[in-house]
DNA sequence: ACCCCTATGTTTAGCCT
DNA sequence: CAGGCTAAACATAGGGG
């Protein structure tokens, strides 16, 4: 629009290399964030579709909001971990003291429920749908006839995960020593809802 | 190379569309599966670096392998949700009462570390030192201090998710009615090593 | 199982509406 | 700020080692 004769060349300039670094001019960022999020979605969603894998997973945008998908159906996955059937470690089978357990359930309670995690499962429906096999599907309970608070309950002993065993078994693997970090700041972006106790990291 | 009968060409077929179901043969599924979900890990990776997201997830394999990945660095995230700063929500703060803490904790703690999450952080370490840049990082506590148990309390806190809420909210936008699930069933490609108890959902 | 290869389907950066 | 477009970047199915 405004003009500077450019020849009438309106095709758009198609996908750039882009460095892989934080972004920063914040509004790029954030509609990267917006596209690159739900691709993400997709991707873990395909992944079960194709697979058959159990995918849950929870991530908080460079503002800070909560984001979060899992697969199969809730209530099964809950309760697979739920019931501890998480059995397939053979590892070391180290007796370990419960750390913080209560404590720590009733602090990350609430959790914000997004609009993209939604979308995401509405794809999935219309693919099903799509496939006219929809029904075949069924539900040993389904999710609307759990109440808020029962929803809350099933959120809240849903996975628990880790990486810090990874971080600490690829040491012992590759000698490597900093287990990587990024420019991941509470507030890199603007958020301002985060306090992060850990006053660790620093930038970039 | 060695035949050259076929008219000279031995050109890969190339990407070809795949239905969005799940694959029947096994030996494919699994490839695909292998494929795919680095792929995944390496968009989450991204994710966190390009837009300083924080990102945490678990994922089963169709065989029941359990895999773990989390961003911004271990010691950072796990305090993020131990101390409860999960705090963006603003929502309804429905009070919840704790529900199976400590067993569930205490059921849900081994894991199976797998090489994936490794080589994926190991590739977000080397991008980092591709940039020159990995000295500007510094922690609180190195992994590496930390011990076996440490390791697994700190694992065993790590993050808790659900998606519960996120369905029934979609219930409410959408009108939708059955939450998705696909060809997920617990021992739908062969795994044997979970027994899930399915069923028991957590009404209360 | 993992890596390599290639062709091609899929994602998405930049720009516009 | 969400939606659309384009074209380049990227992920990956299929096949071989």
């Amino acid at each position: 629009m405004s003009s500077s004769s450019q020849a009438s060349s309106r095709k758009g300039k198609g996908r750039q290399k882009v460095a892989m670094e934080k972004i920063g001019n914040e509004k790029n960022l954030q509609v990267t964030f917006s596209k690159r999020h739900s691709g993400l979605l997709k991707k873990a969603s395909e992944l079960c579709t194709l697979t058959g894998a159990e995918v849950g997973m929870i991530f908080f945008s460079p503002s800070g909001k909560p984001f979060a998908f899992g697969h199969p159906d809730v209530n099964t996955v809950a309760d697979r971990f739920l019931t501890g059937n998480t059995r397939v470690l053979n590892h070391s089978e180290k007796v370990v003291q419960v750390y913080r357990s209560e404590k720590i359930i009733q602090q990350n309670l609430e959790l914000t429920i997004n609009e993209d995690v939604i979308e995401a499962e509405k794809r999935r429906q219309e693919e099903l749908e799509e496939k006219k096999k929809g029904s075949q599907y069924s539900f040993p309970r389904p999710i609307e006839e759990l109440s808020y608070e029962e929803l809350v309950q099933l959120r809240e002993s849903y996975a628990k995960f880790i990486q810090d065993v990874a971080v600490e078994t690829e040491k012992h693997k590759s000698g490597l020593v900093s287990p990587h970090l990024h420019g991941t700041k509470p507030d890199s972006g603007g958020g301002k809802d985060f306090s992060f106790a850990a006053g660790a990291s620093s930038s970039k």
